[in-house]
DNA sequence: TGTACATCAGTGAACGCGCGTTCACTGATGTAC
DNA sequence: TGTACATCAGTGAACGCGCGTTCACTGATGTAC
């Protein structure tokens, strides 16, 4: 590998880091690839050296940046004796977390710009979610049915978080994490309930 | 009120119910003005004849179109014996709902909108989600601890039908809904649960 | 009721702008001998 | 080690296109007398 290749391998992942922070602040539609390459310091002709178009980088960025941002919030507590699962929750239904556009979950804006671009996306965004749809079903003791649970708490924290973001600065942005933290708790982790087996 | 006038607000009817349905399925950003005036069967430069600007007609096409939809799914049962609440849930995470995505919840698209664009559609949004919390609450039995209750059944609705239309034509779509039903029963709905009382 | 003029909803071309992508060019790095 | 040529990451202008908004124009409707 030449000092050459090694440059262009750092400059292709200041690309990647840009988009991430780009996608998770605005999309991807409103985020043009000029954008994408002033955040990494460089010009917009230089991009195709590097990626065949807006969509193979957007493609690649949503498969990483899901992959990443959700592995940090599952590993993140090595102080843990905590409940790794409640740790989860409460991290992600955080104010932090709400107000870390750039750098948190970046469901809030890739699921409806999925909804909308559909199929070149809709295989990253399944694949994924289904990642953390088993880690997530692994702290639930990961019994097959524990998938469904999963999921459903997925949905009710991806739900509250983009809500939440949506309405920040009115009352109701922290009334909603504090909303979806109970409901996550009765629905899921209340502990003295009896369960049924089939 | 004379002829034209008449004449003019049924097309100014016609621009809101284009907008209305192209916001559920596009959102603002990727709506353009052409597009809503196609829509309504007109040509673009008559677009101000009617409203300021762009942000204008969304502002208020975002305002009854929640209005509307949310209305519509909490009435719509006539038939009714069936509790009304578990109505709502089961018609907000149905596939025809799910698949319905001009004429269902404008959320999907509109609330990560709101995160971008921010300010002016803001207020729009937490009014419109406290009418629906209130509505909810309301099903719950109107006390005022249900108010919290609504709001994170709304965030776990909320997020699995955008979910489940993400990923459509997946396995994973009607698991999300299935799981998301699974999910509000059992945080919500399940009846022999002691209730703590403040 | 009939005529002459005013209004204004809607048309369609044009405005300046930002988009994704292309391309001729540059200069530093890499290869051949 | 030194020289001559090849490569290619990155630049910046240009392409055709769609955007939100403006504007001169039209013709049907409304008003005055």
């Amino acid at each position: 590998m030449t000092a050459r290749d090694e440059q262009k391998q750092a400059t292709r992942l200041a690309i990647l880091a840009s988009a991430s922070s780009l996608l998770r602040s605005n999309g991807i539609h409103a985020t043009s690839i000029a954008q994408v390459m002033k955040g990494a310091g460089l010009t917009v002709g230089g991009f195709y050296a590097h990626f065949d178009s807006k969509e193979a980088l957007f493609l690649q960025v949503m498969r990483q940046s899901m992959r990443s941002s959700w592995t940090r919030l599952l590993l993140q507590p090595r102080d843990a004796q905590a409940d790794p699962l409640r740790a989860f929750i409460e991290r992600y239904l955080s104010p932090p977390h709400r107000d870390a556009e750039a750098e948190g979950c970046p469901l809030p804006m890739a699921a409806a710009e999925v909804i909308r671009e559909g199929e070149p996306y809709r295989a990253v965004l399944a694949d994924e979610l289904g990642f953390l749809a088993e880690s997530l079903g692994a702290l639930l003791g990961g019994a097959p049915q524990e998938r469904r649970r999963a999921l459903g708490l997925v949905a009710l924290l991806y739900g509250a978080l983009t809500l939440s973001r949506a309405v920040r600065g009115t009352p109701l942005s922290a009334e909603l994490l504090d909303a979806a933290r109970a409901f996550a708790a009765e629905g899921l982790l209340a502990p003295p309930r009896p369960r049924r087996r089939a």
